[in-house]
DNA sequence: CCTTTGTGAGGGAGCGCTCTCTTCATGATC
DNA sequence: GATCATGAAGAGAGCGCTCCCTCACAAAGG
């Protein structure tokens, strides 16, 4: 109980392989009545071509690997940015006609994995989500000489294109609207610091402060929502007086939230809060949350653009989008 | 600039095609000083099998598609369902060694692309999310005779095993807990009446609301916070002096808490909550949120492992995961 | 001594498709 | 009527792998 093939359909078509074929794959140079005859042989058998056949003669698989290098993935497993990246550029590799292979590389085994599944060719471009530092994963690849691109600026030095949005522009934006609200110790709680996205936020918290001679007071956190609670309790314990908080990330500045009742401090009041991403969650916070608006989704739509037209042959350049302040209550 | 074949790997070693293919595959029947010889040539010229050769002719791709059938893929971009299910169901995958391709199947284009992706036996089996009623895709993913497992009891009657949270049980508990608080004017917040899931938890609440001599104040959402907190302003108008709500989902949860938090009612004086699935954010919510904890990541892994097993010929039947109930602040 | 059995290696057909090359038919041109 | 250009269809060689079959050889049995 074989499915029918390229020849079965000749034969009942009377003609030969070659032209169905030429009718399976769109080209013009077919006579209209023989691709009616051909069409017509396609439906009545059910026909559908072959793809590991197809692309044993092609070499091309007509699918893209979303490598999400995230070491944490056993913790957050509710991170909205997952969400929101994953199904834009999903989104996006469906409209070009790519399949979308999916694979998370949060352990070294399945780093390995990605690797020599990128190096098999079994996709024909890769698209790195979120990585740190010390991740040995996109030098790997770009070793490959597979096409690739960076959702988000590698934390090293790296020649592969990437999208990423203005962290610096969009944390200085952060930090002076809280200082122009008359907010006098403001302290940050700060991503995991072998992220550029992390580097950059509390680099330009750093400059924004000193340019004014105040001093930073900084807390570590990994972008989950525990984390910035930790690293809020932690904060106040340091600095009881602090009159207001960057957290680089919403899910942070949630967190921050939460420690920040449980201390007894009003925000913003006591405390103002101003978080990073404007994922959707900060318009339900309350107060609502002030926050900076990364464009998520548009950053991995444009980093699966960008990798769409690399393999079409089109150079590529790093992309960085404009961020937004949006004013809530929490400011 | 080609790269190496099983071929050019025979050669160098000196010994057969066979051979090679023979320790490429692990077979034992290979003596170990020439599986040696041979590994040496592999790694000589960094040999890695070409997988559409091996597919076409094995007929099996080690790689499954999650289809994500989710017509408001658009509207709620950062639901922490989908990144948990996928998440999860992944991880499973691809401990198994097989490949994820991720579908979003939310338009009507979208699920013929899948359906013929699925029929073009691109992959080996299939993993279905979330599909409402009226959605054609399971019964013709079902009719091309891929192994199929739904994450979640399908809405309409199928002979597709599926794995589900104890959605009556579950809501059940949630209703009478607050009945238990004293409620005596319990309203709730239904999603789409098209789901299952919905269906059930709706069922239960009107079944013990029954029993007690109480009347159902319902309103309809959509799992999102935004209809959450729409459907509360509606219930609010309908009978102000409600005293309880219970959403079927925390997303809607909390939307429904923003909604009461505008309309002056304090929580959970006023109005009780409770939510469904127990999400990370109801944690963070003020005050936290009493909730129905639903072992979503366990429910998708169990999916995945059920599909696994279905392709080693292993029988398969639904499964019913139990539920929790959390109780927080919110009630 | 020859035959049987077992074990490990090689030979080679074939998976279903694409794509180059060749052939053929048609009509235009001289 | 002969020649040539043009366009459409057919032939068939691979793409790189697996897997069945054959074969060589060694050990065991008669």
């Amino acid at each position: 109980m074989r499915r029918p093939t390229l020849e079965a359909v000749a034969t009942r078509a009377g003609v030969s392989k070659s032209t169905v074929s030429r009718v399976v794959n769109g080209e013009p140079t077919v006579a209209s009545d023989i691709r009616d005859l051909v069409m017509r042989a396609v439906n009545d058998l059910g026909y559908t071509p072959n793809p590991a056949a197809r692309s044993l003669v092609t070499r091309r698989t007509d699918s893209i690997a979303v490598i999400v290098s995230d070491p944490s993935s056993g913790l957050v497993s509710d991170d909205p940015m997952f969400s929101t990246v994953v199904r834009a550029a999903s989104r996006e590799f469906e409209a070009a006609g790519k399949q979308v292979v999916l694979m998370l590389a949060g352990s070294d085994d399945a780093r390995v994995r990605a690797r020599q599944f990128v190096a098999a060719r079994h996709v024909d471009a890769v698209m790195l989500v979120s990585m740190h530092g010390a991740d040995p994963l996109p030098a790997a690849l770009a070793a490959t000489g597979v096409p690739l691109v960076s959702h988000g600026r590698p934390a090293f030095r790296l020649d592969v294109p990437w999208v990423d949005n203005d962290n610096t522009g969009g944390a200085a934006q952060a930090v002076r609207h809280l200082l122009e609200r008359g907010r006098r110790r403001i302290a940050t709680i700060s991503g995991p610091l072998d992220m550029s996205a992390a580097q950059d936020r509390i680099g330009a918290y750093r400059e924004v402060l000193s340019e004014t001679g105040r001093r930073s007071i900084v807390a570590i956190g990994d972008f989950t929502r525990i984390s910035g609670a930790e690293a809020m309790a932690q904060l106040l314990e340091d600095d009881p007086a602090l009159d207001a908080v960057f957290a680089a990330n919403d899910l942070m500045a949630i967190g921050a939230m939460r420690a920040l009742r449980r201390a007894g401090r009003r925000v913003p009041d006591d405390v103002a809060v101003v978080g990073y991403d404007d994922i959707e969650a900060a318009l339900y916070t309350d107060p609502p949350l002030t926050t900076v608006r990364s464009p998520m989704g548009e950053q991995a739509a444009a980093s699966a653009r960008l990798l769409l037209g690399l393999l079409r042959g089109e150079p590529a350049s790093p992309v960085i989008l404009p961020t937004q302040l949006v004013v809530r209550e929490s400011s």
